[in-house]
DNA sequence: TTGGAAGTGTACCTTTTGATACACACATTT
DNA sequence: AAATGTGTGTATCAAAAGGTACACTTCCAA
């Protein structure tokens, strides 16, 4: 697909003009339907996505269960494949697209190259490290010590500030997805949260009252 | 204390003279006895430790309990003091060390700078940066999916293959705090696993039989 | 040599989490 | 309206993990 003069409107992290040719040159930009597995377990990974808009979803199953790990926003992308881009590397996660996504997606031997010459770049890359670090490390801690129910809380609080609803669209089995866990968990603490007053709950939604 | 001549046989990973140069200008080496805490959750960090001969130890805490996050072993460096190079950054976690040890110290802001000037430390970065979180990453998927027992086992497993012996010098109390859980577990776990002659128990070691 | 610290074994009980099963409500499609 | 799929509530049971308590052993230092 053609790559359109306004790109770096939207991702405007990229500031060197030569840096901008380079991606004019080198990249394509796809479009993902809302549900399209984007990145399977164990596959080789050769390309790095960079999403323009829409949100992706990077996972772990584990037979009948699944944890989230981060979700891609615009100018955002994804550890797995930066990871991929150093050395040899298989992903262990599964990403796939939660809304209708439009995605730059550029060659894995560039980053290296693109890193050295341009500090934007560069910037970019190990912000992207760091902070996708950050989150699993604050992820790691909460699986290990903190019970569901407190997750779950957190989970709530969290969607609540970024969002800026009260209402979290989102049903228990989803939810269960997110947290790794099993769905009739979630509905048991949730009816509890629910006589706590700390939420209401409908059909495919919950309103969290903090 | 003096930078020794014979520094880079060891941090044999950083080739330019031109680096090396600015590290004996800048770096300084501190010695750390075995037991000294060195990092400690929510310190601000302005250094970047790199260990010369020795082993840091780098976990989390909570309360009563706490969790290996990964061993620092020559040649490296911890995630912890990298993520502040760049960004202002409060630890949130630990670093203790295991051994008698010798640290080469370096001062944060020249973290940055050097990355752009020198491919061998801009690949040191970036190799400790994909390193940890891929552990990070394994780490992860284990608490969150697999029962304690399983990775009591792959944690011997583990042990096993990286010092090439079958006796591990630990005890129940020890491995509770490396896995996240408490010393009770622990021992119950164990008292099973010899019944199952998976390992034969002895004060203060375990003789693991794969 | 003795007193304390550290390490281990284990019993008992509670809480948390998970597995399975089933009823019913709501929504969408035919 | 009937059929079907998805979402939710909840009961029952089992397994995993944790908390507390205490006895006993081994080690080490005063």
């Amino acid at each position: 697909m053609e790559l359109p003069i306004d790109l770096f409107e939207k991702l405007n992290s990229f500031s060197e003009p030569e840096l901008q040719k380079e991606i004019l040159k080198n990249g394509k930009i796809i479009k993902a339907s809302k549900g399209d597995i984007l990145i399977r377990e164990g596959q080789y990974l050769n390309f790095l996505p960079i999403v323009i808009h829409g949100l992706l979803r990077v996972y772990q199953e584990n037979e009948d269960r699944e944890i989230l790990l981060y979700y891609v926003g615009p100018k955002q992308t994804c550890m797995m494949s930066l990871s991929a881009a150093y050395f040899d590397y298989y992903s262990t996660a599964n990403g796939i697209a939660m809304e209708p996504s439009e995605i730059l997606v550029l060659p894995s031997h560039l980053i290296a190259e693109w890193q050295l010459k341009y500090p934007s770049w560069n910037k970019f890359i190990l912000r992207t490290f760091k902070s996708r670090y950050d989150e699993l490390l604050n992820a790691f801690g909460n699986v290990a010590f903190k019970p569901i129910n407190l997750r779950v809380k957190e989970y709530f609080s969290d969607y609540v500030k970024n969002h800026g609803t009260s209402k979290i669209p989102i049903s228990h089995q989803i939810l269960a997805n997110e947290l790794g866990t099993t769905r009739v968990v979630i509905s048991r603490i949730l009816k509890q949260f629910e006589k706590d007053n700390l939420i209401k709950l409908s059909r495919g939604s919950i309103e969290y009252q903090a």
